[in-house]
RNA sequence: CAAGUAUAACAGGUAAUCGCGGCUGCAGGCGCCGAAAGGCCGCAGGCGAGGAAAGUCCGGGCUUCACAGGGCAGGAUGCCGGAUAACGUCCGGUGGAGGCGACUCCAAGGCAAGUGCAACAGAAAUAAACCGCUUCAGAGGACACGUUCGGGAGACGGACAUGCCCUUCGGAGUAAGGGUGGAAAGGCAGCUUAAGAGACUACCGCUUUUCUGGUAACAGAAGAGGCAGAUGUAAACCCCAUCCGAAGCAAGACCGAAUCGGGACAAUGUGGCGGCCCGUCACGUCCCAGGUGGGUCGCUGGAACCUGUCGGCGACGACAGGGCUAGAUAGAUGAUUACCCAACGACAUAACCCGGCUUAUCGUUAUGCUUGUAUU
RNA sequence: CGGAGUGUGGCUCAGCUUGGUAGAGCGCUACGUUCGGGACGUAGAGGUCGCAGGUUCAAAUCCUGUCACUCCGA
């Protein structure tokens, strides 16, 4: 990941929960907020109630590589959180890409000219 | 061939591209940061989750704390012998239960130490006479025969005695039979008896003694005893035997910013109060203590694994050889494409490490054995 | 990672210690009362005691396993 790095520190979530926008649709969660930098941060999120340690680490491994192949389409300088709802659990890597790129339009943070 | 039973193995594979975490190496046109050690990036190579990694139900290693020795409390285990570092695990036996069988299952010490509990039903629940059966005495009644009385030969009636039967009251004997109940005073058959009863007898059961076999649990044989010690319950309190110090890698050890605390130095420096000096407060440098954010170690070479030989029925042990096989720290295994197989793949992600147990699981394979059917 | 606790009518809870009848309040239904509603009175329905197995004559209660949820410590 060229552009990007991981939000690991809950202080950091908890700072774009309470400063970002959110969207959601039937698979996942989409926080965003500015962080002035020139590069962005990606964050997931799985909660215990989608699934045992297999279901939420494959879930989190997806989100991840559909958001790596992909990078360049995003726009730079973003805290994105991203938490995948109960729905998600058996999805497969074309349906979550679909979900995700789906937010990233309404959030506007997605280069559309493709 | 079908059904079953026991044991064991596997847990999608191959190739390509992109991507992730450690490790090793690098001569990277002296790449970047740093005084250095080293770190970052890059390149190459090799390694990278499970049979249950799960539940956290047991046992141990390791670490810190406590500790002369012994006991109480509390907890765990519970047929016998063995294996093991240890175990509630495993192996081999004994006894019992289930199955035609291969085989499977059993918290399997002690209610013949004490205490507690046993609803409802039933006469009665750890103890018994409610009904019944037998007998004795009294009362009443029916019948039969006899004697006698009435004017009395007959019929009829009355009185008395005897026999037998019925009803009722009381005493005694009796646990054969009776409905209830999970359980009713050893079972069953006979003898005896007024009726009955381990009162007695045979067989079985229980307890116990001796002998034989076995390390033992126990098995077999012979004898004795009584059956008023004899219901069930110890996953009721409890008794007996054996074992157990407590907490856990977020244990623990080390390095240590900033802030705060203490001290020293420097020297009258800077700033605040102040017109100025003195004074006072803060700032500077160094040292000490504390140990927070953070970092390093613990952290993976092990009661391990693979192969072979030997000992043992077996669990297992001994010896020889072989190679090194994750170590992350918000947490590494994924995505796409093609082919193979009947198939999209089941259950499921190490977090200090081992030995077990339990639970989840699409399926595939091998071997031994049992039963049935068919053929030879 | 470690520790503790709770699952009982629609809801909130008791009963479990010491095994034998499942109970209370609110809610629900019907009737009465009222012009009507509420309140009140009378009667009634409604529970595989989270699930599975075991011990026992008998289990919500005792034992074992399992599932879900809640709380606490760091």
């Amino acid at each position: 990941m060229n552009f990007s790095e991981n939000l690991k520190k809950n202080s950091e979530f908890q700072k774009v929960y309470r400063e970002g926008n959110s969207y959601a649709n039937r698979y996942l969660v989409m926080y965003v907020r500015k962080n002035h930098l020139d590069k962005n941060r990606l964050g997931i999120s799985v909660s215990k109630k989608v699934g045992n340690s297999i279901v939420r680490h494959r879930l989190t491994r997806v989100i991840r590589e559909i958001y790596r192949l992909q990078e360049e389409r995003f726009l730079k300088g973003l805290d994105i959180v991203v938490i995948a709802r109960v729905q998600s659990r058996d999805k497969n890597y074309r349906e979550i890409e679909k979900a995700l790129f789906h937010l990233g339009k309404i959030h506007k943070i997605v280069d559309i000219s493709e």
